[in-house]
Order: structure tokens, then C-alpha cells, then sequence
DNA sequence: TCGATATACTTGCGATGTCAAGCATCCTAG
DNA sequence: CTAGGATGCTTGACATCGCAAGTATATCGA
């Protein structure tokens, strides 16, 4: 009933509709993904998301700004995640010798070990919500689509050496 | 950088890439949409999904739990969104002859008008944020693939007989 | 050298949204 | 009619996150 309603009046445009779907399927999957990670593991999907980000840095650590940027959050809001982390032992701060500002957050032993046990059950329920949906073909095509989205929109994008 | 350290570790399973942009690109897009939504009309991004429902749906008006379902929020959430939709006016309650417990939530007339301003602006910086980004067949295409994903997850039913 | 500006990070505050609990009302079975 | 259970909605406690403002450090220009 509610699909019905939903795709009543909106279908002029395919676009829009898509972009409706977008929102729509974020919400339930984002969702459910959540609990289960929450559940299982005790963790966020944010916390996650930084987790890997981490995970796979050169020396499993990174400056906030860092993680900012590729997690799509603000730099207040890292802070806070990252002092749940703290406060969990997940991970620790570490000073820079050659910039006082920065501070790296770097995974402890208890996150690496944290975050393989989630990352295993996590890409499973990722695969049944999401991927699962989709054949090994429009599987790439969905990753190149969503590919092209604008990932910075407002920022100032001034700096040194972007892309490499 | 963050776009290597994005692409370099996940791009095993190109279902897991995908489902990775999915979750940015929806984190960006909002922001941005959200961001320029509240600044020309004053209305977050739930606020005007809840008004196209409202705008659609017959009599202008919708039973809470309807919009609940429908826009994939919880009662509660509901609930505060309309409440600030009533102080600025957009909506109104109206009671229910035939069931008590009901209320409706109704679109005023600044309510239509808003909407229908807002409307015209949303779409374009839609199609400019998302829509843009695909020709006409990629996006029926899109359409198509996230009409797939699943909207209903919060069944208690655990990962047992999935199949596949 | 010193001031202006940019950058890294933190903090106060507000907005949003969830869950759990609580009402009120409806609907059925006895 | 009445007890018990759904259903619609609201509220309180809480978590998350963005924005704006503040602090500390770095860097650049004169």
C-alpha cells in the first residue's frame, strides 16, 4: 500500500523516483544494518565506518580531519564518536611529533580484534540487504553509478595535492 | 586521497563498494539538500517528504501512522515532526469521526502554498545533485535496481531461511 | 620578528530521531 | 457488558550529529 502511494504521483520523473528510492532505502537498510551491528557487536554504523577506515590505514591510524573527510562526518562529530572508541578501547590518540595540532586516532589491539569479528557478520548482512538484491552485473553497474554522486558539495576543495 | 584509501582496500566485492557510495553519497547529498531546503523555505528534508505525502494523498491529509510508514519514520518521530509543522502553520490536526484515536494531520493552505514553492526549487537542486549525473536510461535503470531494496526490514525474523 | 590567516581539534547548544512506556480507544470473545 | 488485546498516538529519556564559536598551533608575508 505504501509502495503504491509512493510511486503514484512522483513517476513523471525517473529521476526523482530514483532519488526518492535512494532515501527510502537508506533509511530501512541504514537501519536494520544498525541494530544488528549494535546487537552483535555493540557498535554504530558510523563506528564501523571509521573502524574500517582505520583498519586499512598505513599504521592503522589517521588524523581526525582524515577520517572526517572520507566518513562523511564533521569534525565535531568525529570527536565524539571517536571518544566513544576511546572509552570502549577500541582506540587510542596518538601525538605528532611534527604538528602539535594534530592528533591520530590509531586502533588498538582490542579494535583490530573488535573490528574483524564485525566486519565478518557485518558483510554478510550487507549482502543480504543490499547486495543481494543484484546480480554480479548490475552489482558493478550500481557501484559505478553511485560513483558518480558528489561526495563534496559545499566544501572549499583548495587543497594541495587532491586525487592521487 | 580519501577516494584511493576508498577504493584501494573494498574493491574485492563490488557489492560492498557499491553499498560504501550508496552510504556517501547519501550522507553528502542530504547535507546539501537539506542545507539549501532549510535555507530558501525553511524545511528540513523529512519535513517536505512529509508534505508530498500530504500534497498527494486524497483530501490532503494523512492518518499519523500513515505517513509513519510511508515517509519510514517511527510514531514517535512523527509525532515531533508534525508538531513542528503545526507551529509554523503547514499542517493542521482534524479529528476522526468514525475512530477516535485517530488524528489526521492536514495540509493548511500556507501548507499547499510552501509546499508547491518549495517543490519547484527541491527539484532542481534534485536533479542537480543526483539526477544530473545520469542519462535518461541510467536513471530508469537506478530506478529500477533500488526499487529493489528491501523497505520493510524490521521483522523480527533473524538470517535463517534466505535462500541464496 | 610579529601579526594575519589557515588549520586541527573541542565544546556548547539545538535539532532530529529512536526506544520504551504510557494513555486512549477500538474490537472481539465470552 | 466486560476483560483482554490490538491499534493510534504522545511523552520522557537518551543518543547522534551539525553548526557556531573557542582554543591551540602552524605558516606566510612584510
Amino acid at each position: 500500500m505504501s509502495s503504491q502511494v509512493l510511486s503514484a504521483q512522483l513517476s513523471t520523473e525517473p529521476g526523482l523516483e530514483a532519488w526518492i528510492r535512494f532515501l527510502r532505502a537508506h533509511a530501512a537498510i541504514t537501519r536494520e544494518l544498525s541494530a544488528r551491528l549494535e546487537a552483535q557487536h555493540g557498535l554504530t554504523l558510523s563506528d564501523y565506518d571509521v573502524l574500517v577506515q582505520l583498519y586499512y590505514a598505513p599504521g592503522r591510524r589517521m588524523r581526525r580531519v582524515d577520517i572526517a573527510r572520507t566518513v562523511l562526518l564533521t569534525a565535531s562529530g568525529v570527536t565524539r564518536l571517536l571518544d566513544g572508541l576511546e572509552r570502549c578501547g577500541l582506540v587510542c590518540k596518538e601525538r605528532c611529533d611534527s604538528d602539535a595540532r594534530v592528533t591520530y586516532a590509531a586502533l588498538t589491539k582490542t579494535g583490530v580484534a573488535r573490528f574483524e569479528a564485525a566486519q565478518e557478520t557485518h558483510h554478510a548482512d550487507i549482502e543480504e540487504l543490499f547486495g543481494s538484491n543484484f546480480s554480479r552485473a548490475e552489482r558493478e553497474s550500481l557501484r559505478e553509478l553511485l560513483g558518480r554522486l558528489p561526495l563534496q558539495t559545499t566544501s572549499p576543495a583548495c587543497e594541495t595535492e587532491e586525487g592521487q
